[in-house]
DNA sequence: ACACTGATTTAGTGTATCCTAAATAAGGTT
DNA sequence: AACCTTATTTAGGATACACTAAATCAGTGT
């Protein structure tokens, strides 16, 4: 009986995945947001999720949006698909980083087990996306996520990038050019309060940055 | 205002152009049957693309369907994704040639330009998938097909398999388990009429198949 | 208790596809 | 000319998703 979600559930259950992971449930309009889709849309879906013969989403009116068991093991098979494909399309085709979202995002629900397969077995079983992302394994074990924004860190730590967390391309490109990806290393110089910009070197350069870039990377101190 | 084409308007559209390369309509039926779906869908949707804006499908009730020119274009492009996906699942992913098929008929939808690019590029630009289909290039200019069937050949003439074709997952293993390959040369030995079967060498095997089987390969003689 | 605000749901629609059952048209047959 | 048979269309529905406008609810401050 169990019919494949379509390749909208599969984008509510990321966004679900995503917005519940600190313990609470999605709200309706963070998922309208995140998804691009208006409030009473997304109200009307999650119904629909919800009452389906095996649920995926565990929906409470004005409570917001939850994923039930198998409603995770579907949003992580589909994580899973989505960074593996970002991986492959930034090692193998070349793509940029801020191009591999998109291709991924519609990829992502079309792909068979073998294609997943034969990609992870050509990136030899990656961890990690291009952004920092992990990777479920087979058995859909997530690994943990770095939690600490590079904002909340102040000298004289050091630190390494972990992951970027950014959708804007603009900004992608910026960090890669400043070598703001993960992996680098960095040190903290200075921490100006009110504005919050933060001193540090990486890759042999100074610069100055303010929460509004460094809000969105989080990093490994050491 | 160009909307892109749905998947199954491009479903469709591939399904119109191969049936009416001939140059006579393709009937409701015959498309109810390759697309899988009732005779009464496909006059509902040919009439819904019949009667867009700027159609890509002439209809005419009773007479069947033909491509307008943007419809010919339209197809020409996912029948070049299709077959480039083909190439690329046989040739870098390592994928069978009866099993490219499906994965290369839901990809087509969703790949960018950029994908086609990158994937055309490391192919180097390949002439035809992994059947012998040719692919159509850039300017989506198709090359001729080959049209005479290794069933019409008869003794002394020799050949080279140009293309195969066939859905059927079982036939085209035992073609390849048979060498019977795009590029594969084989010379006639016998006829025998009323079944019409064939007696031919190739790859320095002897073989003696029957039109169910010879019908679907299609030859150049040499 | 009561009004204000923002979040969320209801109501009412629209589009795209598909399906089944019931006409109907076209062509050849008797 | 009336009759089959087969191809095709019409009628009537269903499902999945999305949208806008109009309630309604919940939390806050008064
Ligand atoms: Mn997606
Ligand atoms: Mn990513
Ligand atoms: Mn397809
Ligand atoms: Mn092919």
């Amino acid at each position: 009986m169990k019919t494949t979600p379509s390749h909208a559930t599969e984008d509510y259950l990321k966004a679900i995945y995503t917005l519940s992971i600190d313990g609470d449930s999605a709200s309706t309009n963070d998922l309208a947001e995140r998804l691009n889709i208006a409030p009473a849309s997304v109200t009307g879906m999650l119904q629909r999720l919800a009452s389906a013969s095996l649920p995926l989403v565990d929906y409470r009116k004005r409570q917001g949006a939850t994923l039930t068991p198998a409603g995770k093991k579907a949003a992580l098979r589909v994580i899973r698909r989505h960074r593996l494909l970002e991986t492959y399309l930034h090692e193998f085709l070349g793509f940029a980083w801020d191009e591999v979202h998109e291709e991924a995002c519609r990829m992502e629900h079309v792909i068979s087990d073998a294609f997943e397969e034969r990609i992870d077995a050509l990136l030899g079983h990656p961890t990690y996306d291009p952004h920092g992302d992990p990777i479920p394994d087979l058995n859909l074990l997530m690994p943990q996520e770095a939690s600490t924004r590079l904002s909340a860190l102040r000298p004289p730590q050091k630190a390494t990038i972990e992951r970027v967390d950014a959708d804007d391309k603009e900004l992608l490109r910026y960090l890669e050019e400043k070598s703001l990806v993960p992996g680098s290393k960095l040190e903290t110089r200075a921490y100006s309060p009110f504005d919050g910009n933060l001193t540090f070197k990486v890759n042999g350069q100074v610069m100055i940055l303010g929460p509004a870039v460094t809000r969105h990377i989080y990093i490994q101190e050491n």
